[in-house]
RNA sequence: CCAGGGGUGGCGGAGCGGCCAAUCGCACCUGACUGUAAAUCAGGCGGGUUUACCCUGCGUAAGUUCGAAUCUUACCCCCUGGA
């Protein structure tokens, strides 16, 4: 039931979690670090991006991959999840508008102000060179209402048919066939309400986009993960294109929603909890199949065990939990590489075992 | 020995009669983090398991006060300068 992502000459096998790297970095660890963590393809974000290093850098460098040695699978995010949530914290940072996103940006020194269409936004995404773009969405706010839903519903379907009618566009002017294109992606929206998603689904299916994402903020009202909603959602994609599941999650999440069908994955967390000192471990705790230590605690200041029993990383491999521990204590940013690459390796291993199954 | 300054919670360091179980920083303890404004944030940190309340408590001891970490006296210790 699970595919395998051919783009530009390469394959990549599914499922697969590809760690944010939102600004062109995976904070603290390299390429090789990434490849050593079993990690085959990244996300980047068109905002961040677009703010630094800026569109003319990345045009004249020739993309991301160029820019930051990373041969493998790149994805770039449109940008509307960040723009959304920047604005709900703070209304002065941007607006949103029918025919695009305002928004003010620290762009090297100074503050300038942008608009980016659906159009500009594939434009961008071209200039950045991904192999996966996503259409510019508009999300929808956790808890809308009936009339927020549907305004987000139809504004992606709105923007989703502009940003595709661009990418033809511009694969055209490019010379780009179905072999050497890349692959256009589109956003489902409609809170929780299932009519609303199901509009959204069909909408963007009928336009036609390679993969479909699951968008939105997927968490009930206790705010756990909305497992049968991330359900639900993955029946109405169709089972033929590709199934992102935007911003999934924790390791629980990830095995939950590779069984519903979901493709592809990124979420900040492995990369954040390896700098915030979490490191996962694979020993179950309550209804989950692992846990994490906090790794800074100083039980661990004299544990000459790795940070998880059998486990294969690089750092496991070659310290042990009380050098580890030593590093964040001093502050050392040796202790956030090992940390990443620790958490990176782990959730490579959630979609190892089904990619295994191909 | 003389002169001056000082002793506060694990450490550093505020407070200088009631609003003080004592600001703050560090350390420590618990957590959180889900398309990254996040090496961030929240809470705790004398004891009685929470609030209220009670007990112990600002070098030691004795006072003055309705009331003392804060004032007085003695003692002990530390630092600085001078013999």
């Amino acid at each position: 039931m699970h595919k395998i992502i051919k783009v530009k000459g390469e394959e990549y096998k599914t499922p697969i979690f590809c760690p944010d790297a939102t600004r062109g970095v995976i904070r603290s660890a390299d390429q090789k670090d990434l490849l050593d963590a079993n990690v085959n393809g990244l996300v980047v974000n068109t905002y961040h991006l677009l703010s630094q290093p800026g569109i003319e850098v990345l045009k004249s460098v020739g993309g991301i991959k160029k820019l930051m040695s990373w041969d493998k699978l790149i994805i770039s995010d449109s940008g509307g999840f960040q723009i959304f949530s920047l604005i709900h914290k703070n209304k002065s940072l941007g607006k949103i508008t029918e025919d695009g996103v305002k928004f003010y940006l620290n762009t090297k020194g100074e503050k300038k102000k942008y608009f980016i269409t659906p159009e500009e936004c594939i434009k961008i995404q071209f200039e950045i060179g991904s192999d996966i773009m996503i259409a510019l969405d508009y999300f929808t706010p956790y808890k809308a209402d009936k009339w927020e839903t549907q305004k987000s519903v139809e504004t992606t379907t709105a923007w989703a048919k502009r940003c595709k009618e661009e990418f033809q566009r511009q694969c055209e002017s490019r010379g780009m066939n179905d072999g050497t294109r890349p692959l256009l992606f589109a956003v489902i929206q409609g809170g929780n309400d299932l009519e609303m998603r199901q509009r959204s689904a069909d909408e963007l299916t009928e336009i036609g986009f390679d993969g479909y994402g699951l968008g939105g903020w997927t968490f009930d009202d206790e705010g756990k993960f909305d497992l049968k909603l991330v359900e639900q959602i993955a029946k109405m994609m169709p089972d033929d294109k590709f199934k992102y599941a935007l911003g999934v999650g924790n390791p629980q999440n990830i095995i939950d929603c590779i069984s519903y069908g979901y493709d592809i994955f990124d979420c900040v967390l492995p990369t954040r909890d390896a700098r915030h000192q979490r490191l996962y471990i694979m020993e179950p705790k309550g209804d989950e199949f692992y846990s994490y230590i906090y790794i800074s605690r100083s039980i661990y200041a004299n544990d000459n065990a790795p940070i998880s029993k059998n486990c294969e990383c690089y750092a496991c491999k070659n310290y042990s939990r009380a050098y580890i521990n030593h590093l964040f204590k001093i502050g050392d940013s040796l202790a956030f590489r090992l940390a990443t690459i620790h958490n990176l390796f782990f959730y490579s291993q959630l979609t190892l075992k089904t990619q295994q199954e191909l």
